[in-house]
DNA sequence: CTGATGCTTCGGTTATAGTCGAAGTATGAA
DNA sequence: TTCATACTTCGACTATAACCGAAGCATCAG
């Protein structure tokens, strides 16, 4: 009777409580075991298996081989998109978890969002860069300026090297914390590496959340004026 | 153990085959009744009911009573923006539902997106509404500009009225047919209207088809040039 | 080779949720 | 009041799928 695409499968693949804990441990752009994820979701490995087949099958997930161990992690940016895109409703309608840990706040104020930066920083970030004139925004497509490689070459990341990729540059993404965009695309994912291996800011194990030491924080906002 | 909004309530409720009937049916922006509702999703009142009533309390529809009938609808813009970004991600997974109809290539020229227009039509307008400096794009942030209001004026609408609700004027919405963002917001609402008001177009009976007559779109592509 | 680890497949149990028939409530029409 | 329509609630059935114990592969270390 219906036609289109089959949003009925999706949701219930997203449905079950297990499958929403890998995903959302995948969030972290990480890419983990099987028995890590069972360990996440508090299931058994038997369970996560058919679990991990079933969102394999649906290419919601990417797999690695590497010895005896499967790496898992989510297929696509626009995975994390719609992950992130169920959070901002969900925390809208006022569907929350009851058990809410103390991490919250700094989730907030930065998180990674499957491979870039999300929450305060994330957004902070974007609008400046566009306030200075290194990325131009039309509709939603948003694109590199001169003086945005200008400034990417004086971080030290290598542009040529981003745009050979398939994926788009730059990409926003919907924050569902801050409700406003944030910086997505290869573009996000080399900013948010180029943290780490400055030592601006670190991942907290386990957790999505991102450390900015207090000089970090000082360069990030340097570099990011608004 | 995990924290944060619960999106795996949300996933199982767009999980169900019925309710997904149920959701794809309201897509078409229409208020409807629950019988009509049972009817489109091929299941009996009392089903339809039990389903309406979860939809409810999830807050993803919203209830308007008039005498014995009970009119249901999308809560809101964001529910039918999650709904396309689903079928988005859906289509390209290559997930699609078995039995495809014969409208579909008229579904991907025009179709309703909750309350405004998409496909490619949709994805037309923006683009001339941006090329003709009507509007103006930052980020994910779309502003209507002096050229704009005044080129409204000129097809009669009351660009008062619009911004004077708590929805946003403009907002764009990504399509999942052409994968390229269509005006939604108070604005995309408005225009769809404008469209039915002056016969530019119909929409077909119990589809989100939307269709030009021949002059109507004549009208639109001298209205919306690129 | 043997033993250990990581993961999957099989089998059987259990729980949940979708389903409808039947009965009940509310609104409206005659 | 009486009957019809629109919808909901109740109760019972059924199918699905999540779950784990046990056994089975595959890979690696020694």
């Amino acid at each position: 009777m219906k036609n289109g695409p089959n949003i009925a499968l999706l949701g219930s693949l997203i449905g079950d409580p297990a499958r929403t804990n890998i995903l959302l441990a995948l969030m972290s752009g990480k890419a983990l075991t099987a028995s890590e994820l069972a360990l996440e979701a508090g299931i058994t490995p038997q369970t996560a298996s058919t679990h991990l087949a079933k969102l394999l099958d649906a290419k919601l997930l990417r797999l690695h081989k590497q010895g005896r161990h499967r790496y898992f992690a989510l297929a696509d940016d626009d995975v994390g998109h719609l992950l992130e895109t169920m959070m901002g409703l969900a925390a809208k309608l006022g569907h929350s978890r009851t058990r809410t840990g103390p991490k919250d706040p700094a989730m907030r104020k930065a998180r990674v969002c499957y491979n870039h930066l999300a929450g305060e920083y994330g957004v902070h970030m974007l609008n400046s860069m566009l306030a200075q004139g290194y990325l131009s925004a039309a509709a939603e497509q948003i694109e590199l300026t001169a003086a945005g490689e200008n400034f990417l070459q004086r971080l030290g990341l290598d542009i040529k090297a981003l745009s050979r990729k398939r994926r788009p540059v730059c990409k926003p993404c919907l924050d569902w914390s801050a409700r406003r965009p944030h910086l997505a695309g290869t573009l996000g994912t080399a900013l948010l590496n180029h943290f780490y291996e400055s030592k601006w800011a670190h991942r907290q194990e386990g957790t999505r959340v991102v450390d900015f030491s207090p000089v970090g924080e000082k360069l990030f906002f340097s570099a990011f004026p608004l």
